[in-house]
DNA sequence: CTGAAAGCGCTAACAA
DNA sequence: TTGTTAGCGCTTTCAG
């Protein structure tokens, strides 16, 4: 649009100091103090050109590029209700990393081994793994180059921090009922929260929502027991396929607006996920290396309603 | 992980060539003839030291970034099914970018005006924009820099392309039933697929999908009709609150798991959507300026099953 | 066919 | 308090 771009240079210019100076000023830069004078020349310059900085050249000269990765492990077939419960983490951490001046590239991929370059080829700042699968990426994440943090994923690797919802707790809670209790879930490529799930109903009772279907048929044969059903979407589906007294979803907003209002539901908030991810790598970014022990920090389980 | 980084230079020296000839030789420049010996030499050492080319400085030396924005616009208040809908089309174009060589960095604002100037900090090489309102934005997407092509949203701006389901066709065959027709949607930002339904049908039996609820009770004041609902995870609420054997769901992808097997339904496919957008922009990107007028692609509706 | 060197826009010593 | 300048890693004329 408007023919060449506008670089720091031309506001040195036009504000009659030096390139150094615009820098120093538009960085806000502690270090050199700028009389309030020339700070106002070059701001007003600066308004003036619509200067918008350049990010490449910022993030090859000091090495930080204010980009972070999200990264889907998309190990095997995704059905859109599992699709769904990302986006709204994806939402969440993209949402939060922005209003702190960080932007987010996504790439979902079934091949982390391979593309695994792109943090390096981006010098991303960080990186956000969602569902990580344990075995195939032990090797695959020591050849990162950059903060990791691992959501809704369990790595079990004392090199990286991990964000995942407290099931461990929520199943302890829910699933003691007399009548017997079902899970429902999708396939996460994880299997800790599978591994929760088995602590505290059977095998039997714990359904996997896998492309071939079948949610009907489990649910048919499951009359008489209380379930809990991981996930919103999935949470729609079983509602319409079960007595929706005897359920309790998962979900990750407080206002689930696709179930029925009077479905009894827990929050593991996928705001508070993206949060906590947040601050760890704001933590992990402004300390040197090796300062503070890599963690797993849990979401609890709020129970909503009545 | 790997103490510094490894650089053409580095690889310059290990193969005993300049770095120029390293840059022709990686990037297959036609325009340089190298000898078949430097080039196996080149490659030999690139693959030993891990080399991995540092798209920053790649940007910043060639003006192409090969980062695209894919850029959601919320308007207003989203449903998370409304969210659904778009994370399909997100992730069909994320794959479709990924797999010739592009990045995609995704953005959600509610304040596009503002957020505008993410493209040109960094260097997009083209952005689509994802259910734009017309009115606040005719203004913003002409300070634009680079290719925009809008999807699912009409700005009847001759400067941009449009990519976008063909609802007109959709709801022309679908909506002329005896018993009469309502239709179900999400609140969109643009309102062409909004004017499209109006246009096949009258107000009254137009439900939109707003926070404040309601579907149970449209649904349920509209027992004798039939009825076409826009949106997978809308379908499935829609499916348990109405008889689904006078359903049509209008859906992104051909296996639409949600649904119960036997309900009807049309695709309008998000993979053609991101398929065509992606392919309108390597035309853009590959043209000169000027070369093609701009249009509007219109992704046919296709009645899938008996 | 290959190399030297300028430059992309910005930062950060180091001088002044 | 401000300016000079040397890079960051890569591309790309232009000479050899």
């Amino acid at each position: 649009m408007d023919g060449k771009k506008v670089t720091m240079k031309d506001i040195a210019l036009e504000a009659g100091v030096s390139s150094a100076t615009v820098s120093y000023v538009l960085n806000y830069s502690e270090k050199e103090k700028i009389s309030h004078e020339t700070r106002l020349k070059v701001f007003e310059a600066a308004r003036r050109l619509r200067y918008v900085p350049d990010m490449t050249a910022k993030t090859l000269a000091n090495k930080k590029s204010r980009l972070v990765g999200v990264i889907v492990n998309l190990g095997r077939v995704n059905l859109p209700s599992k699709l769904c419960q990302y986006y709204e983490l994806i939402d969440a951490l993209q949402a939060g990393l922005y209003r702190i001046g960080y932007d987010t590239v996504l790439l979902s991929t079934s091949n982390l081994n391979e593309d695994i370059q792109i943090g390096q080829r981006r010098s991303f700042d960080a990186a956000f793994i969602l569902d990580l699968d344990t075995a195939a990426l032990r090797e695959t994440t020591h050849r990162f180059f950059c903060p990791l943090i691992i959501i809704d994923g369990h790595l079990g690797d004392p090199l990286f921090y991990e964000v995942t919802g407290d099931y461990e707790a929520l199943f302890a809670q829910e699933a003691g009922s007399p009548e017997g209790t079902f899970v429902v879930m999708e396939d996460y490529s994880s299997d800790s929260i599978y591994a929760s799930a088995r602590r505290h109903v059977p095998p039997e009772h714990l359904f996997i929502n896998r492309p071939g279907g079948g949610l009907d048929e489990f649910l048919a044969s499951r009359q008489g027991m209380r379930g809990i059903v991981v996930g919103e979407v999935l949470g729609l589906q079983a509602e319409s396929r079960f007595p929706r007294e005897r359920l309790t979803v998962v979900v990750g907003q407080d206002d689930a607006s696709l179930l029925h209002p009077d479905t009894r539901r827990v929050l593991i908030a996928s705001g508070a996920k993206a949060g906590e991810a947040i601050r760890i790598m704001r933590g992990l970014l402004a300390l040197e290396p090796g300062d503070e022990e890599p963690q797993t920090i849990r979401i609890a389980p709020v129970w909503l309603g009545k």
